[in-house]
DNA sequence: ATTGAGAGTTTTTTT
DNA sequence: AACTCTCAAT
C-alpha cells in the first residue's frame, strides 16, 4: 500500500524508516543499497522534512547522478542537495572562502595544475627536482591535507628523506596557491574542515541548515571528510552513512577504514542495519567472493547470502600467454553473441592496470565484437582542452599564475622562458600578478624591445577576451579559439593527433553550448562552468545502454554489474600488485579489489591468468596470484591450457585453435554456462561510464553538407540556412559584406548568433543566423 | 626560442 | 613499450 516501503525486505525497511539519530548501513555488494538510500530520502521528505535540510554526499559524479535520478523519480519536488564531497565544499567556499583566504572567483587546481604549481615553488626555493620528485612531494602534502595537518603543523616521519623538503615546501606551496587565489582538490576539503572548526557560528548555521546528512561509500572517507560530516552533525546528529568495509579500495588516496569500523564508537546511539542479502550473483559466485574476503582481518563480518541458484561454477583458466588469454575471451564472447545467447553489453573484462587492456582491444576488434574502453584519460585532462580552459580560468581569476603561464606562449607567440621568468620575478617582488607585470612590460627594464611588443600584443588579446567574458560560454570559447590562433595552428597541421584535437575542441564548444542552454542568463556563468569542468570529469552524455563489451580496471568496476565477467591477469605482482606486497593493510586492500571484481558478476565468472606475460616491454613467466589459493577450488572449474610449458625459454605462441572456444570439458554442449533466462533480468543493467574518444561525433571541420533548407530553396533569393549548419572557424559568405570567417557562435534556435570577421570596411559583425543571409561557403578545405 | 635527444618513470582513481 | 621531463644544441 505504501509505494515507498513495498518490495523492501525487513532490513531495508528499517533503514528507510529511520528518521532521527545516527544510522549505519552496512551494505554488502548487490544488496540494494542505492535503493535504500534513495527511498530513505523520499521517506524523509514524506515525513515533512524540507528538502533543503537534506544533503547527500557521494564520491563520484556518477553515483550522485544516479541518486539524483532515482530520488527525483520518487519525489519530484525534491530540493535535496545531492553531489560529491568536493562539489559541496567548492560551493561552500564560494560563499565562505574569505574566512580561509579565498576570493569567490578562486580557481580549482586539478592534480596536474597542482604539481605544476609545486614544481615552480620548488624551483623558486632552489630545490632540485631530481632530488625530490615533485610528484612525491605532492603526494606527501596530499596525505597531510587529507589528515588535516596544516602547513605549520607538518612534522616529517623520522627517516623520511623527503620530510625536510616537504616541511619547507608545504607552507611555501600553500602561500603560493593563496596568492594565485587557487585551491587544489585536497584544499577544498581541508579549507572547509578548517573553517568549520575555526568559526563556530558558521558551523552551527550549516549544522542547522543540513540537518540530515547522508554519506555514501563511507568506507572511503578520509579524515578531512570525516571532520566535515561530524561538524555538520553536532546539534542535529542525523548522520546516516552507508558502506562496506570489504569494498574499500581507495586507501592509497587517504581513505581511512577506521571511519566506518569505528562509527559505532563515535555515535553510541547509532542504529546499525546490515544488508546481507545479495540480489545480484549466483551462489557459486558469492561463495568464491566470500571465501576470498574471509582472509581479511580488518573487516566487519557479514553473512552474505542469496536466494538465487547455484549457477554454473566459477572457472579458473590458465593460458599460455596473454595473447591466448585475450583471444580466447574474445572468441568466447563472439560465439555467445553470434548464437544469440548474450548481447555484447552483457560482458565485462576486468584487469588490474590499464596497461593490460591492449590485447583485449585487438582480439575483440579481430572478432568484430563492439567494445568500450573505460579508461583514465579523461576529456578535460587533454592538453588542448586544458589550454583553452586555462584562458577561461585566467579571465575568471587574473591572479591565477598557473593559467597565465600556460597560455602566455600557447600557441607559440615568441614569448620565451627568459621573458616569462623576468615577469614572474617582477610580479613576486612587487606583489602583483604576472598579468599586471606583462601589462607594465615597458616599465620593466629587462625585457627586450621585441619581447615588450609581444607582451603588449598578448595583453591586448587578453583584454579583448575579457571584454566578452560576461557573455555566453560558447562565444567565449569561440573567441579564444579564433583570436589566439589556436584553431588556426591546428588546422594547418598535418598530424593526425592535431586533427583529433580539433575535434575535441569542437566537442568543447558543444559542451559550452549545452551549458549555455542549461544556465541561460546566469551572472557567474564562467565561474560555474569552470567549477563543473574541474569537478565533473565525466562524459555525461554516455550512451546508457551502449551495446558493447566493457573493458575496465577493477577500480572502475565498483558499483557496476554485468551478467558475465572475465577477471583477467590474476597473477602475483599484478593482483596483488607488487607495490602493495610489503604492507599487510595494502595486501588486504588488493584482496578487497578482487572481491569487488568478483561480486560484479551476476551469472557467470571466469578468472584467468597467463603463464607468460609481456609487461613494461618485457616478457616474464608469471606466478599465480596467492589469492587463487584462497578460493574454494574444489567447487570451481579449473582449466590449465599451459600445462607443461613452465620452463620454455621462448614460449611458443599458441594458435587461436587451441585457445579458442572449446575450453572446458566436452559434453557440456561445449559451453558450461547455461543461462537461466529471466533469473537476472529484474536487476538493473550495468550502466558503465563510456569514455570513448569524443572525437568524430560530428562532421569534420570545413565540410559543409547541403541542408534540406538549401535544397528546397532551389533558386534565389535563398532564405536563411538552418542556424545549426554553421560552426566555429567556418568560411561564410554574406551578400553584402562578402567572404567572412566565423569567430564565435552563441545562443540557440532562432536567436542563434554568429560573430563573423569580414574584410574591411565591414569588419566584425554579429549576425542573427535565422535572419541574416549568411551562407556557408562550399568546398572549404581542411 | 624552439627543437631534439637522452634519461628516467611507470598502480589503481576522483575530485 | 610508451610516456614525460630535462637539458643541450641549433
Amino acid at each position: 500500500m505504501d509505494p515507498l516501503l513495498d518490495h523492501l525486505t525487513a532490513a531495508q525497511r528499517t533503514a528507510v524508516e529511520h528518521v532521527d539519530g545516527p544510522l549505519l548501513i552496512l551494505a554488502g555488494p548487490g544488496s540494494g543499497k542505492t535503493r535504500v538510500i534513495t527511498h530513505r530520502i523520499a521517506y524523509l521528505l514524506l515525513q515533512g522534512v524540507p528538502g533543503r535540510h537534506v544533503v547527500g554526499l557521494t564520491f563520484t559524479n556518477k553515483a550522485a547522478e544516479e541518486m539524483k535520478l532515482r530520488v527525483s523519480q520518487l519525489s519530484p519536488q525534491g530540493g535535496v542537495w545531492l553531489g560529491t564531497f568536493h562539489r559541496f565544499c567548492a560551493q561552500l567556499l564560494r560563499r565562505y572562502g574569505p574566512l580561509v583566504g579565498l576570493q569567490p572567483n578562486y580557481t580549482i587546481y586539478d592534480t596536474g595544475d597542482s604539481v605544476a604549481a609545486l614544481r615552480r615553488v620548488m624551483a623558486r626555493s632552489g630545490i632540485d627536482a631530481a632530488l625530490a620528485r615533485p610528484e612525491a612531494v605532492a603526494k606527501a602534502m596530499s596525505w597531510a591535507k587529507n589528515n588535516l595537518i596544516l602547513p605549520e603543523q607538518y612534522e616529517p616521519q623520522p627517516g623520511n628523506p623527503l620530510g625536510s623538503v616537504v616541511r619547507q615546501i608545504y607552507p611555501a606551496y600553500q602561500n603560493h596557491l593563496s596568492s594565485c587565489n587557487a585551491a587544489d582538490f585536497d584544499d577544498l576539503l581541508l579549507h572547509v574542515a578548517t573553517l568549520l572548526r575555526e568559526n563556530p557560528e558558521v558551523r552551527a548555521a550549516l549544522d542547522e541548515r543540513y540537518r540530515y546528512v547522508l554519506v555514501d561509500e563511507y568506507q572511503d572517507t578520509n579524515l578531512a571528510q570525516y571532520a566535515i560530516v561530524r561538524a555538520l552533525s553536532v546539534d542535529h546528529p542525523n548522520l546516516a552513512v552507508t558502506g562496506d568495509p570489504d569494498q574499500s579500495i581507495y586507501g592509497w588516496r587517504g581513505a581511512n577504514l577506521n571511519n566506518i569500523l569505528e562509527f559505532e564508537r563515535d555515535f553510541p546511539e547509532v542504529k546499525v542495519v546490515r544488508l546481507e542479502q545479495n540480489y545480484r550473483s549466483t551462489r557459486s559466485i558469492l561463495r568464491v567472493a566470500g571465501e576470498l574476503i574471509a582472509h581479511n582481518v580488518r573487516r566487519k563480518e557479514k553473512g552474505l547470502f542469496t536466494e538465487k541458484g547455484l549457477g554454473c561454477p566459477v572457472r579458473l583458466v590458465t593460458y599460455p600467454t596473454q595473447r591466448d588469454e585475450a583471444e580466447a575471451v574474445a572468441a568466447e564472447i563472439a560465439v555467445a553473441v553470434r548464437s544469440g545467447r548474450h548481447r555484447p553489453r552483457d560482458f565485462a573484462v576486468f584487469y588490474r592496470v590499464n596497461a593490460l587492456s591492449a590485447p583485449f582491444e585487438f582480439a575483440l576488434r579481430d572478432q568484430g565484437v563492439p567494445f568500450q574502453l573505460v579508461s583514465g584519460v579523461e576529456f578535460f585532462q587533454r592538453k588542448e582542452i586544458k589550454d583553452v580552459l586555462a584562458y577561461l580560468q585566467l579571465l575568471n581569476n587574473p591572479s591565477d599564475e598557473g593559467a597565465l603561464l600556460r597560455v602566455i606562449n600557447t600557441p607559440a607567440r615568441g614569448i620565451g622562458k627568459t621573458t616569462v621568468e623576468r615577469l614572474a620575478d617582477h610580479a613576486l617582488r612587487r606583489g602583483t600578478t604576472v598579468l599586471d607585470a606583462a601589462r607594465a612590460a615597458r616599465e620593466i627594464e629587462a625585457p627586450s624591445r621585441r619581447s615588450a611588443k609581444l607582451l603588449e600584443k598578448f595583453v591586448a588579446l587578453y583584454d579583448r577576451l575579457a571584454a566578452i567574458s560576461g557573455g555566453p560560454l560558447e562565444e567565449i570559447v569561440g573567441h579564444v579559439l579564433s583570436e589566439t590562433g589556436y584553431q588556426k595552428q591546428l588546422r594547418e597541421s598535418q598530424a593526425d593527433a592535431d586533427q583529433e584535437r580539433l575535434a575535441n575542441l569542437e566537442e568543447l564548444l558543444s559542451i559550452a553550448r549545452e551549458f549555455d542552454e542549461r544556465h541561460y542568463g546566469e551572472s557567474s556563468a564562467l565561474e560555474a562552468f569552470l567549477e563543473e569542468a574541474s569537478l565533473v570529469n565525466e562524459t555525461d552524455d554516455w550512451e546508457g545502454g551502449a551495446d558493447r563489451v566493457t573493458l575496465m580496471t577493477l577500480h572502475a568496476s565498483k558499483g557496476l554489474e554485468f551478467p558475465v565477467v572475465y577477471l583477467t591477469a590474476v597473477e602475483e605482482g599484478l593482483l596483488p600488485h607488487e607495490r602493495s606486497r610489503q604492507r599487510e593493510p595494502d595486501l588486504e586492500e588488493e584482496r578487497r579489489l578482487m572481491f569487488v571484481g568478483i561480486t560484479r558478476a551476476q551469472q557467470e565468472l571466469q578468472l584467468s591468468m597467463a603463464r607468460y606475460r609481456d609487461y613494461r616491454g618485457q616478457r616474464k613467466m608469471t606466478v599465480p596470484s596467492s589469492f587463487l589459493m584462497e578460493l574454494p577450488r574444489e567447487e570451481m572449474e579449473l582449466v590449465d591450457l599451459a600445462a607443461g610449458q613452465h620452463y620454455a625459454a621462448e614460449p611458443p605462441y599458441v594458435e587461436p585453435a587451441l585457445s579458442g572456444i572449446d575450453v572446458g570439458p566436452e559434453g557440456e554442449a561445449g559451453f558450461p554456462w547455461e543461462a537461466e533466462p529471466g533469473a537476472w533480468e529484474t536487476e538493473p543493467r550495468a550502466r558503465p561510464l563510456v569514455s570513448e574518444p569524443r572525437a568524430g561525433t560530428r562532421a569534420p571541420l570545413g565540410v559543409h553538407l547541403t541542408t534540406a533548407a538549401e535544397l528546397a530553396a532551389g533558386g534565389r533569393p535563398a532564405p536563411p540556412v538552418d542556424p545549426d549548419a554553421f560552426h566555429q572557424d567556418m568560411l561564410v559568405r554574406h551578400p553584402e559584406y562578402g567572404l567572412g570567417h566565423v569567430v564565435a557562435l552563441s545562443g540557440s534556435g532562432a536567436s542563434r548568433k554568429a560573430t563573423v570577421d569580414f574584410p574591411p570596411p565591414a569588419g566584425r559583425k554579429r549576425l542573427v543566423l535565422s535572419k541574416s543571409r549568411l551562407r556557408p561557403v562550399k568546398g572549404q578545405d581542411v
